[in-house]
DNA sequence: CTGAAAGCGCTAACAT
DNA sequence: ATGTTAGCGCTTTCAG
């Protein structure tokens, strides 16, 4: 337990070989050696119980096999999916992934990118809150690759995944109005994200192309609070606030149905609206955004859009792992595509 | 961008010092040096846009300021919250984390037991799967302290850290015996975790208590497969197939009230109850165990069995930093206790 | 095919 | 208070 560890030397010295032999063996480097001489290595590697101390070869390499993950929080099952798909793919890659949650704190995010530079990583996946243009820079100046996922960044050099919010909220607005509904509502949190920002246009252009005007009690949109922590429980609150008020309002006036920004939103528009005795799907349709496994646990089962989160993740740590290696890649900024899921919580509006 | 990266050297010579006194002052040593000579250090470093590489300092000290957590998968929001919690005192201890999704695969634990060991991972947290007895021994051998989340480890070197299963559902099942529910079904995906094997002895305790002998039917516990990645649809479904069982008995034996494993399959009790017309809780009370945020979501909200999650993580990681440290970590085994949330799934029942 | 030697960036005796 | 020096464990020229 207290011994000193085992190194290439301890090997060298007990198969008579020098220190570079064994390290070509055992890196698996294809450098030329004998093939009796590497098996006498890997036995003797394996008879001393040894284990390699990748610090030594980082250090030398410059390169510390290690990706980070920048993200809200991991709470929010959104980004678990995510970094779910983001590990997978960095293990299949030999790397590991440092996960940081910064917790909408730029500050923190700052810290976080800080200590992954010192830490030597050379490639970042980022879903940053930090709209403050050229905030990257800094890092990207020092050669760290940067992804930036869900959220915008402007910038250039770094490359952009997300998804088409705008499209997503387009596709599940025209969904209400072909099955009838024509007083639909918006409902969302602060738009203080461009994702949101996506969604509400979505909404707006849908309605614009088929006639609608809506009217503003329709859009409820929260006020910014600076909450630090995130939490799933304030989507779900805000949702049954902002449906109080959408059923505050007089009957031939009241929507018929709801576009949330999220599915914990919509969740809490739900409840509330069947606290109220409010139907849903029957008085009111709902439909959500981001397809979480919360959905089709709902009763009515939400109707949402599916964001390919996993996907985005994988999609993410390859192109991630391309440009590690320098290899070419395509795109700058990528799109996954939504799709609306159809469940039990909007119904056809018979005129 | 391709310049050489600045090191303690190049601050060295622009301020006419040594490497050592150089690095005295940057890595915050308490080694005497004089303010002045600090001041001009600590301004070269910063008008070269220094940023020291920890691999050296790791090589050197042989420690890698990381540790690791192996848990079967973060889209698991209970291991979500845990994590939180470890990496939030991670942080604040300078250290990182190294995230693994083992997907209760043996093998992969192993691999990734592995990778840590090479890291210069000085400290991990596991849940694991294996139950096999020893199976970490090597690794606690190479003085690597490891700490064991809600899953028992045989091993008397490895900490323990759970939460009082056997006590949770004895609490939970007492509250429905307190309620006047004494015909109570137990429902649950295979025995094969030592938390669900508790949580099973929790009800059998409190049924026995209260003088009531469980019929056969009562006691719904699916079959083991070997399903190799997690997925919460799972235990949903499982809920769901369970339930019909249930309301497939003659209704004078039928339960009046269901005490779930978990929160997921709990869902998938209620959601099957509703779709088969059985009123939650009128006809039947439906109690939990997790109290995940989807619980609060639920209609009727699910009245469950609160296990501090978040404060898991905090524990866990507080007492491996305390372990690193060399400092005397108290108890080797360590149960936080569960408590009885009440919300709208359980009913009183008139007799 | 194998080995000697230098060095990745940093720290810590041990001098001075 | 500062400098010199010798590594930490590994890879990689360069020579043989």
């Amino acid at each position: 337990m207290s011994d000193k560890p085992v190194t290439i030397y301890d090997i060298a010295q007990l198969v008579n070989a020098s220190a570079a032999t064994v390290s070509r063996v055992l890196s698996n480097s294809n450098y030329p050696v004998s093939s009796e001489m590497s098996k006498k290595i890997k036995e003797a590697a394996k008879q001393l119980n040894y284990t390699p101390n990748m610090l030594g070869r980082q250090l030398k390499k410059n390169n510390s096999m290690s990706i980070g993950v920048i993200i809200p929080s991991i709470s929010n099952p959104f980004y678990a999916d995510v970094v779910l798909g983001i590990e997978e793919i960095a293990r299949q890659s030999g790397y590991q992934v440092l996960l940081c949650n910064a917790h909408q704190n730029p500050k923190l995010e700052a810290e976080y990118l800080q200590t992954l530079l010192e830490k030597q990583v050379k490639g970042v996946i980022i879903s940053s809150i930090s709209q403050r243009r050229g905030w990257l820079k800094p890092y990207l100046n020092r050669g760290v690759s940067i992804i930036s996922i869900d959220q915008r960044i402007e910038s250039r050099q770094v490359v952009q995944i997300g998804f088409d919010y705008r499209h997503g909220a387009y596709l599940a607005c025209s969904h209400l109005i072909q099955r009838g509904h024509r007083r639909i509502a918006f409902i969302s949190a602060a738009l203080n994200r461009s994702s949101r920002q996506h969604i509400h246009q979505g909404y707006q252009d849908a309605m614009q192309e088929a006639g609608i005007t809506p009217l503003k009690a329709w859009i409820q949109i929260s006020e910014d609070c600076e909450d630090t922590k995130y939490c799933s429980t304030f989507e779900f609150n805000n949702g049954k606030q902002l449906a109080h008020h959408l059923i505050a309002m007089p009957i031939q006036e009241r929507p018929t149905a709801i576009l949330s920004c999220n599915d914990l939103t919509a969740a809490g528009a739900i409840k509330e609206l069947k606290e109220q005795g409010i139907d849903v799907p029957g008085q009111m349709s709902v439909i959500g955004f981001d397809n979480i496994e919360l959905s089709e646990m709902l009763t009515p089962s939400l109707t949402t859009v599916n964001l390919p989160k996993y996907e985005l993740g994988t999609l993410a740590c390859r192109t991630l792992m391309n440009l590690l290696n320098g290899d070419h890649v395509g795109e700058r900024e990528m799109m996954l595509p939504p799709e609306v899921i159809e469940r039990d919580s909007v119904v056809t509006r018979l005129e």
